[in-house]
DNA sequence: GTCTATAATCCGATAGAC
DNA sequence: GTCTATCGGATTATAGAC
């Protein structure tokens, strides 16, 4: 487990900087979610942190590669789980059935966040089996899943058409989930339409209104 | 470019098991999509294919590694391509307003074919970022691309509500894609829901039907 | 904490016999 | 077409000086 939120030396006096140590996890997930993690070796972390590229420097602060990918899973998972604490302290919009759309756009701006957890499990899925469910058990917790209570709820009011609420609710993680893979994929967004505009017609889909 | 159809050695008398070069060829496929590039190496190949592990005797078949890569993947575009001019001669279903169900219902089944392209990618976009735009294209033309013209018709004549048709269009492609790659990734359908299902209700939410 | 070696291993690729 | 044997390069990881 991850030593809690980074309770962090406090007997280091100044230090502007991150920690190298710090400087490695970061720079080490943004590698992993380029180019996987047999793609990225040792040297190119040290490189990107500023050791010196073939020096073992990197040794003394991870026991090897996995070591690292571990830590900067759980760091990055963690973060997430924060990022979304924090999405959910925002007042709801009170625009008439926001409902639903209040609950997209939260997908669509988690699923952004967790792009480098997806970008990992799309390389390694099958090096790191034990990967996948965790990733995907984290993600479902941080407001990827879309609420089936919620979405039942709407049926019954009248508000949204009645359809399976489970499979409307897959479809449309399904359409998040392609839409940003797709987005780290090309650089840009898909068809070059950006995530409001998406969430926008993701929603009306959702929601049956006749357009505005 | 390749051979055309494996226009083949006809010279050959009576071979009834497929070549080595063409179990090769299916082997490498399988096993670059399931592993990836990197993690696939010469000697899993031989052994999967029954040639001594350890042996070069891969190497009389191809020159590198990258060279049964490439052969493999324009094998499995021509294949893909095929199947889609044979699923284009099937009677397009006569039930009223569904047009729609049979696009999203061919699209799904293009996208299951083309899973091994999918995972090749999701592997390997960084190590041979040629091979992206170069699948992209192939899966747009093989029926995984919405037309749009088609959708446009549809809301001129009203059989379907009118909303920004290429956002529509981006929103079923990427919901078929994340389903499948799901599906893929985790070994059976997301939530259990199967293909029909799924393209059934994401036909309804496009359609703005009330629900049957 | 960081560096200079260097050991150990793995893997792609080749030469040449059969 | 297939095998034995092996070379050479790349990469993980360690030992020990500074």
């Amino acid at each position: 487990m991850l030593q809690a939120g980074n309770g962090g030396p406090s007997r280091q006096a100044a230090r502007p900087r991150s920690s190298t140590r710090a400087r490695i996890l970061r720079t080490s997930l943004d590698l992993f979610a380029q180019r996987g993690f047999d793609g990225t070796d040792i040297v190119d972390i040290e490189e990107a942190v500023g050791l010196t590229p073939g020096s073992g420097g990197f040794y003394r602060h991870f026991r090897n590669k996995e070591d690292v990918l571990h830590s900067a899973l759980e760091t990055e998972i963690a973060r997430v789980q924060e990022h979304y604490r924090t999405l959910q302290k925002r007042p709801p919009s009170d625009a008439p059935d926001a409902a639903i759309a209040d609950r997209v756009n939260v997908m669509l701006e988690m699923l952004w966040e967790m792009r480098h957890l997806m970008a990992v499990i799309a390389h390694d899925n099958t090096r790191f089996p034990e990967l996948v469910p965790q990733i995907a058990v984290a993600m479902a917790d941080s407001g990827v899943a879309i609420d089936l209570a919620a979405l039942e709820q709407a049926m019954d009011d009248g508000a949204i058409p009645r359809r399976p609420a489970h499979v409307v609710a897959t479809i449309m993680m399904m359409a998040g989930v392609g839409y940003t893979l797709a987005d780290m994929l090309f650089g840009r967004p898909v068809a070059d339409i950006d995530r409001a505009e998406f969430g926008t017609v993701l929603t009306a889909l959702v929601v049956g209104s006749p357009s505005k």
